[in-house]
DNA sequence: CTTATATTCAAATTATCGTTAGAATGATCG
DNA sequence: CGATCATTCTAACGATAATTTGAATATAAG
């Protein structure tokens, strides 16, 4: 085999990666999965699409290995092959969040209030919630939270929140996190928190941003 | 404008990076751009494609925001848009190489001699090059060292090497690095000074592994 | 076993992409 | 000006991808 052949046959290889991470929706799945395992039936409701599509989609990330499955009484489960998958979404994001000046203001169109935006850095936030300073609320679904969080976070699904209203101090700081920046949960929490009076912020950051830039987590396996 | 709307927006905006690096050949102009900027030329000789393609290609990029270009004379020069480029590309292959079966053993296969590769780690090396236990080569094109190169290398192209053989030291030992894993260079290098009877290794990295490690390179602005 | 549910498989359609080739256009250098 | 380098446009071919639809399969629950 010559030299050309064999080059060929490796950037293929990476270029299965590519093809694979070069669908919206294949993003938007990849990013979901970055929450922690979820069934087809799932994802395919969060992302609005027919199950059998979704289905194809998540045939095509386990083909490039990104994701894999297993059955799970009547459901089929995917999760991700490794964190370093979660890695490459954020990694793909920040690229195009960089360079692709559409992204920048569609995501600044979606901020609907920039003064909401909590503008601490990640280790400055770190230690005011372990002094207590600000609460730091994760308003994913309960088992996204289960599956990892940010330090002294607690569990705050924004479908909970108008009945849990007494777990929430009013005199402190909140800050809001949900998934990452194209995520609107935390954008509801903060409307919603808001009009009740409540001082709260959100973060961009989620667990895949804060795992990338190499600040810890709390982790199901850590408890 | 909804939710959904939106956010397709969103992914489809990052599923552009997505496409930009879904072809091998792009994938391979990547690479070499990341080692410095570089004629259309020169990369359709590298890539041994038609001039035509590569412009082709390189449009892409440049679409994708990926890379941009500027005149030189007779010359058009494309560049990287910037060092985070590299690090996608560097991330791309690492999760390929993770994952895909098929690329480690292409990888395998193409590493001649598995114990003409260094086995030390990455500060380990630098320090041994600091203190002059070892000699540090860079066999790539004398423009892509002046570019950037790792710290304490000596630029030694392997098309030179021959004629070169007076400024290598024979007694100690002496590491080659090239473009990066999917590079063959280096194993030129090493094939070629081996037969001579020097004491010579490689190592897989390249100035943008280097780099992605966090480790520091001496630049031409350092200069 | 039977039924309901969840998922995958297969086929078909439409669209897009990679590649090659020829010809025309611009820009630059000597 | 003529020569070189790069891009654009065109056309064409084959390959691949996204999506939808209908059929087939596997599993769990009754």
């Amino acid at each position: 085999m010559d030299k050309r052949t064999l080059k060929d046959l490796l950037y293929e290889q990476v270029a299965r990666i590519g093809k694979a991470v070069s669908s919206p929706k294949r993003l938007e799945l990849l990013e979901l999965l970055a929450q922690g395992e979820k069934t087809v039936e799932a994802l395919a409701a969060e992302l609005s699409i027919d199950i059998k599509l979704a289905s194809a989609h998540l045939k095509a990330l386990k083909d490039a290995r990104l994701a894999t499955s297993r059955r799970d009484g009547k459901y089929r489960v995917y999760r991700l092959t490794g964190s370093d998958v979660a890695g490459l979404w954020v990694m793909l994001r920040q690229v195009a969040e960089e360079h692709l000046l559409a992204l920048r203001l569609a995501l600044d169109r979606m901020v609907a209030d920039p003064a909401r935006l909590a503008s601490v850095g990640r280790e400055e936030l770190l230690e005011q919630a372990r002094r207590g300073d600000i609460i730091v609320i994760d308003v994913r679904p309960q088992a996204e939270y289960a599956t990892a969080h940010l330090p002294f976070a607690r569990s705050m699904p924004v479908a909970e929140i108008e009945k849990r209203l007494t777990e929430l101090p009013t005199g402190k700081e909140i800050v809001a996190y949900c998934r990452g920046p194209f995520c609107l949960l935390a954008d509801e929490a903060v409307a919603l928190l808001g009009a009740k009076g409540y001082r709260i912020r959100k973060i961009l950051d989620g667990v895949s941003e804060w795992q990338a830039a190499g600040l810890p987590l709390q982790t199901a396996v850590d408890e």
